[in-house]
Formats: C-alpha cells, sequence, structure tokens
DNA sequence: GCAGCTTACTCGGAGTTCCTAGTTTCTGCC
DNA sequence: GGCAGAAACTAGGAACTCCGAGTAAGCTGC
C-alpha cells in the first residue's frame, strides 16, 4: 500500500515546528518543498497503481496521450521532449519502453534525417483510452478534493512555473500566431 | 540548466484545452496532477543543484536534518522510512552513501539486535548546517511565491495527505500521549 | 564547397524510488 | 520451552530521471 505504517502524528507539521524551534529561515518555503514532494508521491503511486494492470505508467501514460492528442499521431520526440519537460534520454527511454509494448512506432522524419518520430498504433490509442477511463474513475488520485481546490492548486503552482521560465508571461497572447501547441 | 529550450505557451493550459475539446473528464484534476508534477521536477532540481558543490541531494538532506534533530542524534531505520514517507529499501540506500559520505554512522542498537541505528557525524552536522544556509538562499526552489501563498498550497496539499492518510484526523490533538514526534 | 557550429538522437552511468524475497531477531501464545 | 508470526534490515532487480559524451545530419559563412 501507499502507507504502510501511518504515523500519529503529521509529519510535516513536526518538521516545522522543529525547523522553527531551531531558528531556521525560510519554514514557509520547506513546509511547501516538502508537502509538494509528499503530494507527489502519493498521487504518482496512486495513478500508477490502477495503471499497473495496463503496463503502463503515468510516465508513458503522457507520452502516449501527447501523440493521441497531435493531430498526425506522430511527433519528432525532441518536441515530446520540450512539450512533456523532459530531458533526451528519458525521452528516449520512454518510447524504447512504448514501441516494445507495440503503443508506438519509430518513423523516420520525411526531411530531416536527424529526426525521430514516434508515432501512436491502433493498440496505443486503444490503451490510452482504457487507461483515461482507469485514471479519471480515482480522479487521478487526487482524492477528495474539490474542482476549486485543484483549480487553486493549478494557479498557485503556475506561479512557480512561470518562475522557472516554462512559459511567457504575456497575459492575453491568443496564441495565434505561435507556430503552437497544435504538434 | 532547469528548461534548455522553453515554449512560448503553457504546455499544462494547452493540455487541459485539448483534454476538454475530446470531452475527457477530470480535466481539473488532470491539470493539478500535471502541474504537482512539473513543481516536484523544478523545486526538486533547484534544490540539488545548489546542494550538488555540498555532495549531498535532497533526499539525503532531508533525511540528515532528521537526524539533525532527533534528540540524540540516532534514529532506528525503520523509524527514519516512517517520517521520511520512504521504503525501507530506499533508507537503507539513502544510509549507505551517507555512511561512505561520514554524514553517518550505523550503530547497533543496545537491546533490539535486528534494529540498526543510523547516528549523524560531526561531519553530517556540519553539512546540514552548510546545506540549509544554501538552501534557504533560494527559498529552497520556490521562486517568488510569498509566505501567504507558500501556506496555501500546504494547506491545500495537507489534505491531500489527510485523505491519502499520513497522518489521523484530530483536530484538537495536543500530541501530549503520543509516543510522538521527539524522536 | 567545405569547415565549424548546431541540432537530434542514443549509449553508459549515477541517483532515487519501489517491489519481491531473504535472513536474523524478537514477541506471544500454548 | 518452543514454535509461529511479526518486525528490522539487506540484496537484487525494475523503472524513471538526469548528466556527459558520442555519432549522424543539417545549417552558415567565407
Amino acid at each position: 500500500m501507499l502507507n504502510s505504517r501511518p504515523l500519529p502524528f503529521d509529519a510535516i507539521a513536526e518538521a516545522r515546528r522543529q525547523w522553527e524551534a531551531h531558528g531556521w529561515p525560510s519554514s514557509p518555503a520547506m513546509t511547501a518543498v516538502t508537502s509538494i514532494m509528499r503530494a507527489q508521491q502519493i498521487v504518482l503511486a496512486r495513478v500508477d497503481a490502477v495503471l499497473k494492470p495496463l503496463d503502463l505508467t503515468f510516465a508513458r501514460y503522457e507520452a502516449l496521450v501527447l501523440l493521441y492528442f497531435s493531430r498526425t499521431g506522430a511527433l519528432p520526440m525532441g518536441k515530446m521532449g520540450d512539450r512533456l519537460m523532459l530531458h533526451p534520454t528519458s525521452v528516449t527511454n520512454i518510447i524504447d519502453r512504448l514501441e516494445d509494448q507495440g503503443f508506438v512506432r519509430r518513423v523516420s522524419h520525411p526531411t530531416d534525417r536527424r529526426t525521430t518520430l514516434a508515432e501512436i498504433t491502433d493498440a496505443g490509442r486503444q490503451a490510452v483510452e482504457a487507461a483515461t477511463e482507469a485514471t479519471s474513475a480515482i480522479s487521478l488520485g487526487m482524492g477528495n478534493l474539490t474542482d476549486e481546490e485543484l483549480d487553486q492548486i493549478t494557479e498557485l503552482l503556475r506561479r512557480l512555473r512561470l518562475d522557472a521560465g516554462d512559459f511567457p508571461d504575456d497575459p492575453d497572447d491568443t496564441h495565434d500566431t505561435h507556430d503552437g501547441p497544435g504538434g
């Protein structure tokens, strides 16, 4: 299970108490960071658990969804890394596995011979649909939080991602002129 | 760096658009989950970057802090796993490395011969202090978020951790009767 | 047209996490 | 006292992540 031996108290709140008792700085940041780490661990474990019967992990599912949504069902691996915020070697790793499973096919780029396209197969599309059903059934592991609370989390973390340079800060950009999301 | 090739748009917002355009359910949960995943990745990369010169990672730093705060400077490895929410084998791995580095020492338990205590060394204490200074200097990677925003994140994720069974839901528990946090 | 730089992907290795399985030791029950 | 079950740690292996380095191919400038 996720929590074989639960504690009788909140370890993160207790860490904050200790932190402040020692006069250490940045305790709100420390507490937020450990909360994010733990939340990621909880959610990932829950999602991976329901995906396990389908022979998928969250990482591979995300890659597969990206291809599923793309216009032609195929994307350059480098572009996938950009969209998924993954290192090129991680994409290679994931596509290796998905290809072994028959969910994806490597195709050479028609004009740029450096580039390899990853193309989703019919089996891959079926897997995405089954996986989406499975993960949605558990609200992707987010438990009983309301849609409002979920959107608050998204908005707060959006500021962190903005600060990290994940996307430009142009408030009223309609994306009309971008090369763009449609891949 | 963290983001070698930034996108001209917000990949997570775009994913949500696609998700909803396809009529898929749980889009607030999906968006929150991917935001949490990305936030964890950003923060971990930033913290690990400033800890690298000290030959530490966030995982090892957390373990070291736990020992630093403990009354006797030593804890059973199983108890460390409970507090850090880590699998026993992960604790073994971390203590192996910290011991190789001389930041921790394995000590046998005085009465229970199954148990191994991890004890922080003087070098370990110095490393914790240097690492705390380094991580605090970058607000543990949380960028320019205010203390209020950080506490909002902590509170929202606290509900997720509660739902996951990380700690009991006793609102006015003073912990007086627990075996307790003081380790 | 060719040198030099950049881009795209892959390989090998390190670090963290988990799981399954194993050994040793303690505890509880008869 | 002894046996069964539980608990504490370790070993080996899988999955994901990154980094550094290497190869192949495209692009730029002279």
